[in-house]
DNA sequence: TGGGGTCCT
DNA sequence: AGGACCC
């Protein structure tokens, strides 16, 4: 008999917001915002109660609700140091390490293996003719060595919610295995709860997309269990723009496709066509699904109107496949200004590559092989648009004989300004929002035996999985500070009221000042590098 | 309207 | 190199 995966979806709530609480427990009791340039991109649930939302626009919050606290959110280090902080551990608990990561925020637990292991051990409790009762709770085995690590499970209940609210109509086979995963669930949300000091919130079901829907059924701090038996009454009150997977674009050509006969009115009018998942199961079929969207697209995406999706849990490797850093601006005109946002950019970047590429030693794990600069031009095409130019990565960043300056100095002149250059062309007129630079294309370095050098110190990842509660909290900032020192010492967490504008204001002193010797227009902090090149004598 | 990511074409 | 998707 074929059994079902069981799978696990976690989203930490409000994340960026229980990160700045972690550093700043205060900040609990009040409504706060974290803000990137203009946007708010999130809030915590006290602000959330007033009627704060994600992704509102900065002003438009602050006019509405003068009293928002606003922590500026644009360095992502510590929200990074708390994922990957909080996917470990979580990691730690599943056999076998089946655990993806999806953004910072949210993972998928393939536990289908701890799930079996132990339906075992309660089929084992039932001898046969002995009882015609069924046990009402047995030990779930966290572990398959030692029996004394797990916790009690009640199997004739269900923890948490319900999606659609209805229970199955027996608690056998895969029904069964989604109790005892609603059971798992709890357990390890407790865990990370207890232990890491983060809620979350947790889906149960036979797949990621629906877990994760169930999961988002009920926030904050709840979890969901979706029965496959219900999982056509669940999804076909959503609009298909609301499942995973399915985008703006994809919604767009599947309705286009749907009332391609109607007149252009009803067309630009998203109420006039109805995209619910009832409606657009029963208005197309699979053939039409495929014919707009391609064979690979179209058959995926049929498939999750109906509950079913195949992509299994891809577990997510040590070492990620890209790292980037960008930052966007007003405008962007001369090459001087680029020059300095590219310096910064590289200092960050190295960064990076110094947390997430090198082990304990200071020997790299992985070498990117590529290194990519984008841009996106101000008002051409649509919103979002990036151009990119990729040239090989030099080698000089996995040097131990250079300093961090020269690096960045040999970086910036040989490798982002000739990409760039590429990137606008001969004009040599550019109007640029956003800058990023990337190193992509990482290969796994091959295992190495042993490796004295260590310019960069030692870099501990210890597993704090025991911390207690006072010490928990300074975590991320030591662990990142053996590392990059002074740098992000001095871009630590940063929250102020409306009224110390700093924050507030948006990059307002960055713009409109003048170079003395040549007039030239520039942000603030490209002049000293600017007056540098004057006294330089060009 | 951010500052990241993944995979596919 | 770009485009879709995710947060």
């Amino acid at each position: 008999m074929l059994r079902s995966p069981v799978i696990i979806a976690l989203d930490w709530d409000a994340f960026y917001c229980s990160v700045e609480e972690h550093f700043n427990p205060e900040l609990r009791k009040i409504a706060f915002a974290v803000k990137q340039k203009g946007i708010i991109c999130t809030c915590n649930y006290v602000a959330r109660a007033l009627g704060v939302k994600k992704l509102q626009l900065l002003v438009d919050a602050l006019k509405q609700f003068p009293d928002l606290a606003i922590v500026n959110g644009e360095d992502l280090s510590r929200y990074r140091d708390a994922s990957k902080e909080l996917w470990y551990f979580a990691r730690d608990m599943v056999w076998g390490g089946k655990v993806e990561r999806l953004g910072f925020d949210e993972l998928f637990l393939d536990v289908t293996d701890m799930i079996d292991f132990n339906i075992a051990l309660l089929d084992n409790l039932h001898v046969p003719g002995a009882s015609s009762h069924p046990v009402s709770s047995f030990f779930f085995r966290m572990s398959k060595e030692d029996p004394s690590v797990g916790f009690s499970c009640p199997v004739l209940t269900v923890a948490g919610n319900l999606a659609t609210g209805s229970l199955p109509g027996d608690f056998r086979g895969d029904n069964l295995r989604l109790v005892l995963g609603s059971h798992l669930c709890h357990y390890i949300r407790s865990q990370i709860l207890d232990i890491k000091g983060y809620t979350s919130s947790g889906g149960v079901s036979i797949n990621k997309t629906l877990a994760k829907m169930a999961g988002a059924s009920h926030k904050p701090n709840q979890q969901t269990v979706l029965f496959p038996e219900f999982a056509q009454d669940f999804l076909d009150t959503y609009d298909i723009g609301r499942i995973p997977w399915i985008g703006h674009k994809s919604k767009s050509i599947i309705l286009d496709a749907i009332y391609k006969g109607t007149d252009s009115v009803n067309h630009t009018m998203e109420g006039a066509r109805d995209g619910t998942v009832f409606n657009v199961r029963h208005l197309a079929n699979k053939q039409l699904f495929i014919n707009s969207l391609g064979q690979s697209a179209g058959d995926k995406l049929w498939d999750l109107l109906h509950g079913v999706d195949q992509t299994g849990v891809q577990p997510t490797p040590d070492m990620p496949t890209q790292i980037s850093i960008e930052d966007t601006f007003k405008s962007l005109t001369s090459l001087i200004e680029v020059h300095n946002v590219l310096r910064r950019l590289s200092y960050s970047l190295l960064d990076r590559m110094y947390i997430d590429l090198m082990d304990s030693d200071g020997g790299w794990l992985g070498h990117p092989q590529t290194a990519r600069l984008s841009t996106r031009p101000r008002s051409t095409g649509y919103y979002g648009s990036r151009i990119s130019r990729s040239d090989s990565l030099p080698s000089i960043v996995f040097s131990n004989s250079h300093s961090r300056d020269y690096i960045v100095d040999y970086l910036v002149d040989r490798c982002w300004m000739p990409l760039f250059s590429k990137l606008i062309g001969d004009a040599k007129i550019f109007d640029i929002v956003l800058l990023n630079v990337a190193v992509i294309n990482i290969e796994k370095a091959p295992a190495k035996s042993s490796d004295i050098t260590s310019f960069l110190g030692k870099k501990k990842h210890t597993d704090n999985n025991q911390l207690d509660g006072v010490h928990r909290e300074e975590l991320p900032v030591t662990k990142r500070a053996k590392v990059v020192g002074e740098y992000a010492d001095s871009k630590g967490p940063r929250f102020n009221f409306l009224g110390d504008d700093e924050d507030v204001i948006f990059e307002e002193d960055n713009y409109g000042e003048s170079c003395v010797v040549c007039g030239q227009r520039m942000m603030s902090f490209a002049l000293e590098a600017h007056m540098r090149f004057h006294e330089l004598g060009d």
